[in-house]
DNA sequence: CACTTGACCTGTCCGC
DNA sequence: TGCGGACAGGTCAAGT
């Protein structure tokens, strides 16, 4: 999913709906998706207040006045989705939406909150996962102390942004700039359309990237995130924000699952190939190895 | 050590 | 219409 623009909406919806919100229930499927419900949820979270929602990376945090939050990561097709008591509409209401339906056959997790509103956690994937971890040990966890700063963090600059890359340079840009400890938050859409803006093929060698390049690549990463950040995300598939709709970066894409359609800068047909592994998407005319 | 590949899952789409 | 295979927004462990 969900990369950094879209936790981001998450988060900020969030923020908006359940702080302040009491916990009643809780309520999942597996123990995959919730791993350590059995034993800590009747302590920390039942009862507990919301009392902020963060992000790091691509990382959710639901903050309790137990001194608990939830730890969320998304994964591939993870979503959280709030569902107001009065909300619901009746089936073939105009208003119909996803959130008539839920919880549905992806539902993993389940909160509900005192006022009767709940909060669902679907994966169709079942990569993602909830955690309830003592907050000030959320910095001790493995992914928290490897990844890397925040690309939209105001006193983020483009020479700090050149610097977490310079010392492992065998390796494709791309395959870098996916690497969550050099920049934290960077997922398959806005690493092809930043290379796309800055004129990089994604299989140069790191090595090979020049100042300016680099540059470049640190004012598109911004500027494209914070556009569908503005825009509420990318649907490409199953993403919805905290309310169950749709972001619509997709329409602003200028390279990604854009193959077989013209470069909106030259003209030239966007292909699409493999690299690090993963589908990706380019401009042969503007990205040239 | 730096880097790449496979695994984790379910659903959808595409070619035969 | 059915079936097999490839592929999908992420991250780890295991392999080279």
């Amino acid at each position: 999913m969900p990369e950094l623009p879209e936790v981001e909406t998450v988060r900020r919806g969030l923020s908006e709906l359940i702080i302040g919100k009491i916990v009643v229930s809780e309520a999942h499927d597996t123990a995959k998706g919730f791993p350590n419900a059995s034993t800590d949820v009747a302590q920390f979270l039942i009862d507990a207040g919301v009392t902020a929602v963060r992000r790091r990376a691509k990382v959710l945090m639901i903050d309790l006045s137990t001194d608990y939050s939830l730890v969320i990561h998304l994964k591939m097709t993870g979503q959280l989705v709030y569902v107001d008591k009065d909300a619901r509409f009746g089936a073939g209401h105009p208003n119909d939406s996803l959130v008539n339906a839920l919880p549905d056959k992806s539902t993993r997790v389940t909160i509900e909150f005192k006022d009767g509103s709940q909060l669902f956690f679907n994966d169709q994937r079942k990569f993602g996962w909830v955690k309830l971890i003592a907050t000030a040990e959320i910095p001790e966890l493995p992914f928290m102390k490897k990844v890397g700063p925040e690309p939209l963090e105001a006193d983020f600059t483009a020479k700090q942004f050149k610097d977490r890359f310079t010392r492992r340079g065998r390796r494709s840009i791309k395959a870098a700039i996916l690497d969550q400890s050099v920049v934290a938050g960077v997922g398959n859409i806005y690493a092809d359309e930043s290379l796309w803006g800055a004129k990089i093929h994604p299989s140069r060698l790191t090595a090979t990237v020049t100042d300016a390049e680099f540059k470049k690549l640190y004012t598109e990463l911004r500027e494209v995130m914070n556009l569908s950040i503005e825009k509420g995300g990318s649907s490409n598939r199953n993403y919805v924000n905290a309310e169950g709709k749709r972001g619509s970066y997709m329409d602003f894409a200028r390279v990604f699952r854009r193959e077989g359609l013209p470069c909106p800068r030259c003209g030239t047909t966007i292909e699409k190939l493999r690299v690090a592994g993963r589908g990706t998407h380019i401009c042969p005319y503007c990205q040239t190895l």
